[in-house]
DNA sequence: GTTAATATTGACTGATTAGTCAATCAAAAT
DNA sequence: ATTTTGATTGACTAATCAGTCAATATTAAC
């Protein structure tokens, strides 16, 4: 009927692309790489498994495509977005972690998806470097907030990306308490507790013997 | 030849028992539950894949019974020990993250396990279940000694078991960078360092701009 | 020494599923 | 209208592997 151009042909295989890409997310973040068939997904797309395969060359090729997505999703968009409302590189530490919680919390495929990814880190080359760069980003994102509280005085003398890697780590850890145990862990209050109390350890001038928010 | 008893042969029984849950563990540990075979622990335990089924039920059963292997291997034994060798408190948990930092140091193997299991938290509910016990065991015993450092006036009041909590969620989290970066993270160095932070973030007197060992 | 009971074996099966391919369809170009 | 190009399909295949089982070995009991 309507004819089209190259480029909108092209624009559409990128939207049936992306659209396989979102069913692969979604499948394999609720049933694992294993316990997900292609079919499931080509299912969940709306297509047949030989499309999948006119898209990409085999399984962990899909895979890696739904990883990425998930990096793509989960960090460049809303965080550092967030994060740069603040003013003072400790309210943007806190606002960053209302963030992360509250991403966290609605987003409870995504909690599965990530220790589904994990998993894969130590077996599959591209995972890694995708998580090794993802988690680069988000050290060096951290470090400059640490590095401008110390440049303003306000935290003391310490490695920043050092304390990026451990404000990350804890992050992480709390994903795994919330899998284990969903209903047990609660974002917002965890992570603003964690916080304060990190905060507190870097500080240069403390109140004594209070936390202050 | 030599006529044994019935507990002697029990015994023997439980032996080989024992030796097929550890093969279990260095194979699922090794390759990932879907990776492994069930004729390759067979071959690692050195019997046949028949006789594994002389002692569990399914290849499931066996992944149990090896995550709850691991589970006490990982815990009962030397970290609780090591901990009560030190008076103070703070100390204590100086201690504890020494000692874990260097048994994750030394059992690579387990590491791999950890997020192998971990990737199975969602998914089977007897791994949940030990996950959960392991995990308030834990936290349980670094919030006896948190509330002891509460109790002698050493740290402000807080709430014990949340500190524990994230205490642990950071020790978790380390275990992913060392996946995605097995030399990237120093284990001696980084834990001294977030313990230094988060103990000073405890601490109720404080030295104003400058950390203490 | 014979029998009973239990442990072990490894070849086999039945089910599952990643990946293929010949046939079909749809759009664009001529 | 016809051809060409590429997308789409879903039935099919080839391989894998959890779990079985009849046969065998080992030990205990009598």
């Amino acid at each position: 009927m309507s004819p089209r151009s190259a480029d909108q042909l092209a624009q559409l295989r990128l939207e049936r692309r992306a659209a396989i890409v979102q069913a692969a997310l979604n499948v394999f973040a609720l049933k694992g790489y294993h316990n997900a068939n292609v079919s499931d997904v080509a299912k969940e797309a709306g297509v047949s498994q030989g499309t999948i395969y006119h898209y990409f060359p085999d399984k962990e090729a899909l895979f890696v495509a739904a990883y990425e997505a998930w990096e793509i999703q989960s960090f460049e968009g809303s965080i550092s977005e967030a994060c740069c409302a603040a003013d003072s590189p400790v309210e943007r530490l806190y606002l960053l972690a209302d963030t992360v919680a509250t991403r966290m919390q609605e987003a409870d495929k995504i909690l599965f998806a990530n220790v589904e990814f994990w998993s894969h880190l130590s077996r599959n080359e591209r995972v890694r470097e995708g998580f090794a760069r993802m988690f680069a980003y988000m050290r060096d994102f951290l470090a400059r907030i640490v590095q401008d509280a110390i440049d303003k005085g306000l935290f003391v003398e310490t490695d920043p990306k050092a304390a990026a890697s451990l404000l990350i780590a804890v992050f992480d850890g709390l994903v795994l308490q919330k899998i284990a145990d969903p209903e047990g862990v609660d974002w917002a209050s965890e992570t603003r507790t964690l916080l304060r109390i990190f905060i507190r350890g870097l500080k240069k001038e403390q109140d004594q013997g209070e936390y202050h928010a």
